[in-house]
DNA sequence: GTTCACGATGAAGCTACCACATGATGAATG
DNA sequence: CATTCATCATGTGGTAGCTTCATCGTGAAC
């Protein structure tokens, strides 16, 4: 397999800038959400309802991968900062449908705007040959990591 | 600039392939922590110790970049779980050496070789000239969300 | 029409963070 | 050497995100 210390040197340096580059753009994204009054969690959410459209907290458990309790915590937070109304469901008078208000949806598109934005700042003076190389490089680790995660959960 | 439509698109996607690589990766890693009984922050406590030796906990919450209170916090759940010991301070009474006990100093051994393992991972079937430009495409990335960072701070 | 499933929420608890106040010690100053 | 000021850790109290378990109302199926 070739595993000389150059090669692993390589390779961790690889995912050091990987991990550094996680880090680096989530301590960004925190820093524009503070300023909008939102958390990752919470715009988690509003994203979500402005792709799909109004959902109910279920649906939305579902989606994000936590439990139902908590979604009810982080509408309630959405609701008091004035991004999302409950209304109640048309059919299902148990559900609520959780639905952007006009600031939400003014929100959603703000940062739909900034996330075209930072990807044009962050690749647009890449050449499109380079470009292409470092996306091919990200669909092999992707491919590999997913593969990795599969493999643990099974075996 | 030639930001066309296709321009956009191959950008953005690159972006959500980073976002979800660092999605993953952070995922797995807190899986990957919980067996272990430890958490991102605890870790990150561990690691800085076995890198740099005993730490005062006022060292720990500078590296780090949270509050000292926080810190104090952080290290009670170590030592409950049996990873750190609080150690008197050799020369000053006031302060206390955060020091690794025989299970903490196996577990970040563990952690550096589950590290260099995943390393392999993911980038061990990526031919070396690939591995190259994907390292490259990544500094690129990493020296404009810099850039665009200091630029945000500043201006 | 009763039984069982399901949606949302209250209660209680954990971790990660914060700011502010306090008590003890260190260090510097007159 | 005594006072003063800075510094280390921590108590207190607060926010946010997450959990499970219990409850209450409603839907749906037998």
């Amino acid at each position: 397999m070739m595993n000389d210390l150059h090669d692993l040197g390589r390779r961790t340096a690889a995912l050091d800038k990987v991990i550094e580059l996680s880090v680096l753009l989530n301590d960004d994204m925190d820093r524009d959400l503070a300023r909008r009054n939102l958390t990752r969690s919470r715009v988690h959410v509003v994203w979500l309802i402005s792709q799909h459209g109004p959902m109910t907290q279920r649906d939305l458990a579902a989606v994000i991968g936590v439990s139902a309790r908590n979604v009810t915590g982080l509408v309630d937070g959405l609701e008091r900062t004035g991004f999302v109304r409950r209304e109640p469901h048309p059919s299902d008078r148990r559900a609520l449908l959780v639905t952007l208000t006009p600031h939400g949806e003014e929100t959603a598109a703000d940062l739909q705007r900034g996330y075209v934005e930072l990807a044009g700042q962050l690749f647009g003076s890449l050449p499109p040959r380079r470009l292409d190389e470092l996306t091919k490089g990200l669909d092999h680790v992707l491919a590999e990591l997913r593969r990795a995660i599969a493999e643990a959960e099974s075996g």
